[in-house]
DNA sequence: TTATAGATTGCCT
DNA sequence: GGCAATCTATAAT
């Protein structure tokens, strides 16, 4: 899987988030841990545009907070919500232009045991493997699967999901997602019937 | 300076 | 199904 994998440029990014989100179904997200690597195939996102969606970070303008959303495509953009939780998203469009990407769920595929107990989840136990329902519990929504990776703000806020250094980056491995599903986003109260979420229809692995 | 809503989750009834 | 936890950005005083 990883050896025929090809690291996503900085221009598969460089367009509207709504193909960007449909593009990234079914790629793999790659943490590069010193131990060793954590994976998990993209099963569902959110695009956010920068101009006229009320919903997005980057709606009232540029700040030190959302800055990388107005940055260079390909860029790293972790925010804190809620008091408890991050979220994950990936910058869109040209330097200067707002817009991005959240990730929403992943389907665990290298490193579940890691994952699983940064999840805080009971691993003794092999049947656990093999439960779906405790399967889905380590990156089945936004939150979770920051916590699965490890990722937080001060750590990975804005750095480059292209760079063949970065600890964090997206590769394609050949896995063709068959039907997408899309449908209007999740959690938010502004602008929530665009349809903009999209996710890999009948994957057991969508938050909802 | 104070108040409030938020791209969530898990525990309670 | 309802709601508390708990930080940040932004709006209101």
């Amino acid at each position: 899987m990883l050896a025929a994998s090809t690291l996503l440029s900085s221009a598969f990014f460089n367009r509207d988030p709504r193909r960007v989100a449909r593009s990234l179904l079914g790629k793999v997200l790659i943490r590069k841990m010193p131990r060793g690597v954590l994976a998990g195939r993209i099963v569902e996102t959110e695009a956010y545009l920068g101009e006229g969606d009320g919903a997005a970070h980057s709606a009232s303008g540029k700040t030190a907070r959302n800055s990388v959303l107005f940055g260079p495509p390909g860029f790293v953009y972790v925010y804190f919500i809620y008091g408890n939780y991050y979220c994950l998203n990936v910058s869109c469009l040209p330097d200067g232009v707002a817009g991005g990407v959240l990730f929403r769920a992943l389907e665990p595929l290298t490193g579940i045991k890691e994952m699983a107990a940064a999840r805080g989840l009971e691993i003794s136990k092999p049947e656990n493997l093999k439960d779906l329902q405790w399967l889905r519990k380590i990156s089945s929504g936004p939150g979770r699967m920051c916590e699965a990776f490890d990722i937080t703000r001060a750590r990975d806020n804005g750095k480059n999901f292209t760079s063949s250094q970065s600890d964090l980056q997206i590769v394609d491995d050949g896995y063709r997602v068959r039907r997408v599903a899309i449908g209007p986003r999740i959690g938010i109260t502004k602008s929530a019937a665009e349809p903009l979420r999209y996710v890999i229809a009948g994957n057991p692995f969508v938050s909802l």
